[in-house]
RNA sequence: GGGCCGGUAGUCUAGCCGGUUAGGAUACCGCCCUUACACGGCGGUGGUCGUCGGUUCGAAUCCGACUCGGCCCA
């Protein structure tokens, strides 16, 4: 064994045998009668860049694995990909310059750009040793499959009456020519005006502040808090519009926030989603006033403006008739497209046909359910319970976009009937092919057309317990790994995924989709802010793996408590490197002295300081099962680091060196090696799910000649009972003593190798009992010539020649 | 504005179903290259456990208020 450990050379051999067919039977899911244990992972959204957050729930869900199949388990670790989304359109449109208008090709290069991007964050997964069975349960939501799946959950939806078609305003980015989702907007801090416009009602002058005047043809109504004593009796009248002149209601309503402008707010189709939430609750009338690429609608004269352009004229035409009272500069919120950090463009609210999914009579369903999962940790049930609690809207599952798995319905323009394909077209595009039917069965028109739209992500990521468990493909297979065992993801995304998954999976198959749900935090940048581009705090494993190597990063990881969010700091990887030294050199020393495959203890030959390292391996097991057991990773990782460092190397080695390197009796050397060999053998199989790398590489070069198992991952996970339970304590007096010399000579200045007269060891009876039985190893490891002993008070001395 | 989480030495963190000299890591300072390891060993400096109240014989630990930070949602 070499003198210093490469994690970089060692890492990538085991990782590419671990791909290999020999070792390929660790890792499958054979479903082979054994109990399953089926893990939901998260399929992140393929950026093409894996950083320390992605790599921190691979290496949970890694550890997780490992530490099942080692336990027996039949293991089923999946790994998907989220592949159609926005940021990918973008890339392909700007980057490869390929026009969205020709649907075909621009998908099909927004498949290809994928395939690239799914490459590079694969190889980044593989090096943290991360080891899923790509081999059968790999998805990506862009396959064909995998739409023939979504399409046949939503036809069943449809068949039970869940999915609708209504108008609804989105999120539209006019720069970009797409609706865009509430994850892709942000709201900036912007400096504008604020005007104070006067409406006409009767005889009064009502002033309405706004910071969007452009928006006054879309006015359908004013508002003010019903506890605002200024505009009591005001409610239930109506005003006249300036400039436009529609008369409109004017609403009492407790959402209005009187201490904002004049406390009369004006409700437009739409400014804002306080609008149209109050269009809703009000039913009141739409008017559409921008179009798609942010010009002025149904706006007399303004029409066809601009929007900043049509803002100008209506304040001036404004000024000029007289009813602007003031105007005041102001910081606001803009609502912006913020995902493309260089996009920014302000976004409006367009009206367009929508598609839904009812999801608001299933509230007491999914809290229901999401109480019968165990929560990892507890607290984080209370996010679904307040986010369920808190649903307003059913879920609209339609985007306007193009990479996406396509809305599989189509629709009688005559009455509105929803045409749905059947079960074996699937998948299907509605833009593509024909409806099954020609004429509406509901009212016989003729004129059925599908739709260009795609499904909301969530609608595609919302199944993955069904694809993983084989419910569209093997129901064999799906009795037996439906639901879950646990679902692991982060904890921003239990209103989404979480909730999600839960709504459709209890839908369509009657149980919840997981047993239990893992939630971890976020690794942030070192500076304990969100990681992003922008503010380049943005960590990314590749940066540590060569210098450190995964299973540094992986014990870091581990040592963090589950749930909380964290700042990433490379000094605990450091720490994981110095430990991964310290265990191989511990190895190699060990190693020199095994002759024969294997060792067994042989109780009657132990001596106090072999009973009392076993004692403290026998409470080590039983710490680190627990903490496993109880997904307490960072529990396990400390107890298993302190041990081997402190306990095991600073004391047990040093205290058995005499006995291997110039043994009393040829019993004394064996008692130390089984020892040795017990302590190591146990300690790497209880770190290896943590640290795999490592752990693999002295199981093949120590310990498979002896224990015979293909790998160390294919090893039964350490037990209480295989170590044997000795008393520990005399040994643990003498460890103490002898740490306690040593520390004499420290302070002394003395070398520890260098040789001393004498030593005086003055404590109770029991202790310099136990001294005097040991003496012979108390001398030899200190390199002390005579002691002598006294009864009293502790303590310890040491006489220079 | 609402929900959740956190505030323990310069920095990070454990403990938090009440009683410990409040563990550990890192950084810093000494001494030591000991036949596994200087990516090491031994020792040391450093803390009013966010603030203020309360419960208790006793609180980092339980309760309340406040404050700061983070995340999610309005």
């Amino acid at each position: 064994m070499d003198k210093t450990y490469s994690p970089r050379a060692v890492e990538e051999k085991w990782q590419s045998s671990w791909q290999t067919e020999e070792f390929y039977q660790v890792y499958r899911f054979k479903n082979d009668g054994r109990s399953v244990f089926v893990i939901d992972t998260p399929p992140p959204f393929t950026s093409g860049e894996l950083h320390m957050g992605h790599a921190y729930w691979n290496i949970i869900n890694d550890t997780l694995a490992r530490h099942k199949r080692m336990c027996g388990f039949d293991v089923l670790l999946p790994q998907g990909w989220d592949c159609q989304g926005l940021p990918t359109e973008l890339k392909v449109q700007y980057k490869w310059k390929i026009s969205r208008e020709n649907r075909r090709l621009f998908r099909e290069k927004c498949v290809e750009w994928t395939g690239n991007m799914i490459k590079s964050m694969k190889q980044t997964m593989t090096r943290l040793g991360y080891r899923p069975d790509w081999e059968h349960f790999e998805y990506r939501t862009m396959d064909k499959s995998y739409w023939r799946a979504v399409h046949e959950s939503l036809l069943m939806m449809h068949e039970r009456g869940l999915i609708y078609r209504k108008e609804f305003p989105v999120h539209w980015c006019s720069r970009c020519g797409t609706a865009l989702a509430q994850a892709e907007v942000g709201y900036v801090q912007k400096s504008g005006k604020l005007y104070y416009i006067k409406f006409k009602s009767g005889d009064l002058d009502l002033v309405v502040a706004t910071t969007r005047p452009e928006l006054l043809n879309a006015c359908v109504a004013l508002a003010v808090n019903p506890e605002d004593g200024r505009y009591t009796g005001l409610a239930g009248k109506e005003a006249e519009v300036p400039v436009f002149g529609q008369k409109v209601k004017i609403l009492s309503d407790e959402a209005v926030d009187p201490n904002f402008g004049t406390g009369i707010v004006m409700i437009c189709t739409y400014g804002d989603e306080q609008d149209i939430k109050w269009q809703q609750k009000h039913n009141l009338p739409i008017v559409l006033a921008i179009d798609e690429h942010g010009r002025m609608l149904n706006a007399d004269k303004y029409t066809g403006m601009k929007v900043a352009q049509a803002k100008g004229e209506i304040v001036k035409d404004l000024e000029a008739s007289g009813r602007i009272a003031k105007t005041e500069d102001m910081m606001h919120s803009v609502l912006t497209h913020t995902e493309r950090a260089d996009c920014m463009t302000p976004i409006e609210f367009l009206v367009k046909d929508q598609w839904f999914a009812r999801s608001k009579e299933f509230r007491e369903m999914v809290l229901e359910e999401g109480m019968r999962m165990r929560w990892v940790p507890k607290f984080m049930s209370q996010r679904l319970v307040d986010w369920v609690n808190s649903i307003e809207w059913d879920w609209l599952i339609s985007r306007q976009r193009v990479f996406g798995t396509p809305v599989p319905f189509w629709y009688c323009v005559a009455c509105g009937e929803i045409i749905p394909p059947r079960k074996e077209d699937l998948p299907v595009d509605t833009t593509a092919s024909p409806p099954p039917v020609s004429r509406c069965p509901k009212c016989g028109g003729t004129k059925i057309v599908g739709t260009p739209d795609v499904c909301d992500c969530w609608v595609d990521s919302s199944i993955t317990p069904l694809i993983i468990s084989g419910f569209f493909t093997d129901r064999e297979r799906f009795k037996r790994t439906y639901p879950s065992d646990y679902r692991q993801q982060g904890h921003d995304i239990v209103r989404t995924w979480l909730y999600y998954t839960t709504l459709r999976c209890t839908i369509l198959t009657g149980e919840k989709p997981f047993k239990g749900v893992l939630i971890n935090g976020h690794i942030l940048g070192p500076d304990g802010a969100r990681m992003s581009k922008s503010r380049g705090n943005v960590i990314m494993p590749e940066q540590g793996l060569n210098e450190y190597g995964a299973d540094a990063i992986r014990q870091a990881l581990l040592s963090l408590t589950l749930g909380s969010d964290f700042p990433f700091k490379w000094e605990p990887v450091k720490y994981g490197k110095s430990f991964l030294q310290k265990v191989w050199s511990s190895v190699r020393f060990a190693e020199g002295f095994f002759a024969e495959p294997s060792y067994e203890i042989r109780i009657e030959e132990l001596e106090d300081v072999d009973r009392w390292i076993l004692s403290r391996l026998r409470e080590a097991v039983a710490k680190t099962v627990e903490a496993m057991e109880g997904f307490q990773f960072h529990v396990a990782v400390d107890v298993l680091q302190r041990f081997y460092w402190h306990d095991v190397c600073d004391q047990y080695v040093e205290a058995v060196k005499p006995r291997l390197y110039s043994p009393r009796t040829p019993e004394s050397r064996r008692a130390a090696k089984s020892t040795l060999y017990k302590v190591i053998w146990t300690f790497s199989r209880l770190i290896a799910p943590i640290c795999p790398h490592i752990t693999e590489e002295i199981y093949q070069k120590v310990f498979r000649d002896g224990e015979g198992y293909v790998s160390i991952h294919a090893a039964p996970y350490p037990r209480v009972e295989e170590v044997p339970a000795v008393e520990g304590k005399v040994g643990e007096v003498l460890v103490r003593v002898i740490a306690e010399l040593r520390s004499r000579k420290v302070e002394g200045k003395i070398a520890l190798s260098a040789e001393v007269g004498g030593a005086y060891i003055q404590s109770d009876k029991d202790t310099l009992r136990i001294c005097r039985e040991n003496e012979w190893l108390i001398k030899e490891v200190l390199h002390i010539k005579e002691v002598r002993y006294g009864e009293g008070e502790p303590k310890a001395e040491l006489k220079r020649d």
